[in-house]
DNA sequence: CTGAAAGCGCTTACAG
DNA sequence: CTGAAAGCGCTTACAG
């Protein structure tokens, strides 16, 4: 019964990882102590603490978190919902929510594809998930549909750039209205009259908002109201909104982007299909400030996210939500103006 | 002890999700029983599965993946290790491996920023991840140790995109080789005699394969060796390594890069930079195929990847690994060579 | 501070 | 085909 021993049937087979009853037995304490000595603020004596974590560390061991995730009823997961990646503003969107999610201790669970709510709340209470995070990337109904579903069903959900309504849920944006104001007092200060607005196929609030901001000022400049344009929110779509814009009456000297996407593919249309020049007869903005607006083909005038703050917010929305605080309101991340060289006399 | 009687303290507390027992209870059969409903292959009468099957609806059960989890040490999670997404081939690759896993049943769990192989492993091994899949967008080093400790820890890997030396793992890649030999055929055709490659900072087997094929055929083809240069696998290493190489002696008059991403900050800096026009007083050839490149600005020739056939093998080798069968040799997808307009009279 | 024991919600031999 | 029961590897009241 000395180290060997083990508890009879408790032992761990060959081949298999050690489990807390092998280090228990190895420290010869009970399988209760191992377990508090990897729990932060569990009464343990320092002594018995060094104890376990010697053997542990010569076993190998490392707790089971599907099996804490069972006893405590947290997977320690959090989910994100993004249906779709195109957008080039995700990846390091990802990438920093990845890793502030590792600082707190939490995975990350892709969820891409979204077309069935109901089969995504199906792998997401499968597997316990703490939280979601449902981006704006994902179509509206499906938004607003997970969403539902996650209150029904008990998970918090935080929203990322997009605002639901009827649904009261805590969110992160950036001031899009102020973004479109922003692009709008530029584009009246360089003397444009005659603007247009490019935006996406659905009416979500980040749209509705960058438009608001940006038609509310362009008027209230004193200019003609801006022509309204739609299109899938890519490169593409940027592409036929802008072809379209220009062969009707009155095409506009100046265009704003819903999103730098969108924005490049104005661009590229206006240069090498029309052959205008770009700021000379048309001034371009976006929105996001992607990778590629700064590359020396578009210097593209943009206005900024600041991704690395949204991300921060969010993951702070998220700990409120899992420690059961009450739903925050929804935060707001400034953004900036980011000056190149896609705007008339700028 | 009717139905909404149960089994004592198995009752579920207000509240909280419907578990097996609540579902056995209402359907007055055993939790087995249910338990045997929801797997696919298990004994059971038609009859009794639709008893359980109508009563699991009325509760809204759904059998709790991570108590399956611990039971059957299988977590159905598999982690992709992808260190940096800042190549644009990633989200579609990504995209593509979620929807296929959920195909398999089976989800996604993202680890980015792979400093530490240690700890990595620790979050891995934690949740009993099933299988990883390494891509080459991870650290050389880190891969290779990240590598050896599945291994060792028993989890089987796939390496996507990338071979290891000295190591013995399932891989699925491109023909780089293949691709390097296409685009240095094209360049001869075109009646290049001074090329030069790009690649990247460090020497993986994805580099070193692509400027093989590359090198070899335009020595074969009588050219001069092609110029070496490297840096960031990124725009702006692209962009810098073209300068390095027009300024040396002897500059080049076609490039082939080792990505797509390279290959237009190349582009970017002969044309707005150096004011060469491209293809006529320099031809770039890329790899990969990013959406980018086929922006009306670059119309970049490059070697595609099929990365939908990839991710199927790499799912094939992952339902291979997983099922203990053999670990298959490296799977080679073909490349194609998309001849855009940035190279000479082709 | 420490241990024995029940419980988290499944799966799966083992008997019928 | 069906059920009783042990077990997966933890956490956490409950007693000392």
């Amino acid at each position: 019964m000395a180290e060997g021993g083990g508890k009879g049937r408790r032992r761990a087979p060959a081949g298999r990882r050690a489990s807390s009853y092998d280090v228990a037995a190895l420290a010869g304490v009970s399988q209760s102590a191992v377990s508090r000595a990897f729990r932060a603020n569990a009464y343990l004596s320092d002594a018995m603490r060094a104890r376990v974590l010697e053997a542990a560390r010569t076993l190998g061991f490392r707790p089971n978190a599907i099996a804490r995730s069972l006893a405590t009823r947290r997977s320690g997961i959090v989910a994100v919902a993004i249906g779709g990646i195109g957008n080039p503003i995700y990846p390091a969107i990802l990438d920093a929510f990845g890793r502030r999610l590792a600082q707190e201790g939490l995975e990350m669970l892709l969820l891409t594809g979204l077309d069935d709510a109901e089969e995504v709340m199906a792998r997401l209470t499968g597997y316990q998930t703490d939280a979601v995070l449902v981006t704006a990337s994902t179509r509206l109904d499906s938004s607003v549909q997970l969403t539902r579903r996650c209150q029904a069903a008990g998970v918090p959900v935080v929203l990322f750039n997009r605002v639901l309504p009827d649904v009261h849920v805590p969110a992160v944006a950036c001031a899009n209205r102020e973004g479109g104001r922003m692009a709008a007092e530029l584009l009246l200060r360089a003397g444009h009259r005659h603007t247009a607005f490019i935006g996406g196929p659905e009416e979500t609030s980040t749209v509705r908002d960058r438009r608001g901001g940006f038609a509310d000022t362009i008027i209230a400049g004193g200019a003609a109201p801006p022509r309204l344009e739609a299109g899938p929110l890519s490169y593409e779509g940027g592409r036929a909104a802008l072809l379209r814009l220009m062969a009707g009456a009155g095409p506009p000297d100046a265009v704003f982007c819903t999103n730098d996407m969108l924005a490049i593919g104005a661009m590229d249309a206006a240069r090498q299909v029309l052959g205008l020049r770009v700021p000379e007869d048309l001034s371009v903005i976006g929105f996001d400030d992607v990778p590629m607006a700064a590359w020396d083909s578009y210097a593209l005038t943009t206005v900024r996210q600041r991704t690395g703050q949204m991300v921060e917010a969010a993951v702070a929305l998220l700990a409120a939500a899992l420690s059961g605080a009450a739903p925050p309101p929804v935060v707001e991340v400034p953004v900036d103006l980011v000056a190149r060289r896609s705007v008339r006399g700028s």
